[in-house]
DNA sequence: CAAGAAACATACTAACCAGTATGCTTACAT
DNA sequence: ATGTAAGCATACTGGTTAGTATGTTTCTTG
């Protein structure tokens, strides 16, 4: 009666890695959106296609899938991003100062209504589950780490005051900026976006010498 | 057989506005605990002894549970707590200094674990219901125009630096304190929480003149 | 090419949970 | 005192969900 219209090749190619890819991402996507707890199993295989036999072939449960989420999408992806150019730059805080602008002005208004990953998965599992507590605290520990070397680098150049504690800034930058998208993501607003982050700027404006 | 042996009275008071406060309150605190879409309402009818009839009696659904929550705990607290006695304050900003070293100081470890009842509602909730948004997005608002009408006052009286954008800097303030709460609350971590207050203290101490 | 393992597919289960149906008890107004 | 509504109690329902059991197909390797 009706034909397999599906799959035009009509062979069934298998492709473990990117079926676990697959997954990944529709995961990644799915927690951004409604956070881990919230997330259907069921609904990531509507949004991939992959069955549940297939899921649970790659990841033991729902919790492992999360974690992968974290070790192989949001962290590599935040140090990417936040952490590398600043670290490589030959003047380290007007390439955070520039790094900060550039996410302020990529950011469009449907993002900045999902949120921080990073943040949005600490705020709900850190107190809920110690495996997704310690993942998401490593990822915020190279950053505050990438920031402290990056700021030592500038010290010794001449470019940043050395009177103050390298830790404590770093701590109060990123704290500041996951509290800006915050509040942003809240108020749906990208001039709150821009107010806050212009603090953050001028803050870091302050360490310049 | 068995002889009712609860209510030592014998008797079945009843007392509808305290039933109602008991339910807030224990909703109050599994949401806080663990959020709200992750809350039992069979866990705050084990938590309070009230019954399933009861709690729809007052209430007409989870969310309305919810709402009221926000309205009727967090927003009066919050106000209370830190808007308050910096609007109140012959000088606005050591009276916000003060808050903030007093929170601070106050905080226990368990406390910091939990997270700011505000900030977490806010970022579990603000993308998958309206109602709650509007609701903890009026909290935000009376938080950051309080502040700015402190400021004017602080301003009037020679004390601030009139150089500002005001709304920015309570937004700034409210953003870093809500993100500093946060980081702690991931790193379970006080000292965490000390730098990264002391980054607050020191930027609210560059508005004084 | 055979055999075993990896990769998937389908159907099912057990637990949980918000919400409902229904009836009983206390309080209050007339 | 009595009728009526507010306040509460209990049992149930329908839907959802993570996870499992079991079988089938594709791949790999000797």
């Amino acid at each position: 009666m009706l034909e397999i219209i599906h799959d035009s090749s009509g062979v069934h190619k298998r492709d473990p890695v990117r079926t676990r890819e697959k997954l990944l991402q529709a995961a990644f996507s799915q927690i951004h959106r409604h956070g881990f707890q919230a997330v259907s199993l069921d609904e990531i295989l509507r949004d991939t296609g992959v069955t549940k036999g297939a899921l649970y072939h790659h990841f033991p449960n729902k919790t492992a899938l999360g974690y992968a989420v974290v070790d192989e999408i949001i962290g590599p992806s935040l140090v990417n991003y936040w952490v590398k150019p600043v670290l490589e730059a030959d003047e380290p805080l007007s390439a955070l100062q520039e790094v900060i602008r550039n996410a302020g002005q990529s950011m469009t208004l449907d993002e900045v209504k999902l949120g921080c990953p990073l943040n949005n998965l600490s705020q709900e599992m850190s107190s809920a589950d110690e495996g997704f507590r310690t993942r998401l605290q490593s990822i915020y520990d190279q950053w505050r780490q990438g920031l402290v070397s990056a700021f030592e680098r500038a010290v010794n150049n001449g470019q940043m005051r050395d009177d103050v504690n390298m830790e404590s800034v770093a701590s109060f930058i990123i704290a500041a900026l996951e509290g800006c998208i915050g509040m942003a993501k809240n108020a749906r607003n990208m001039q709150v976006l821009m107010h806050c982050g212009g603090g953050i700027l001028d803050y870091i404006e302050s360490l310049q010498r």
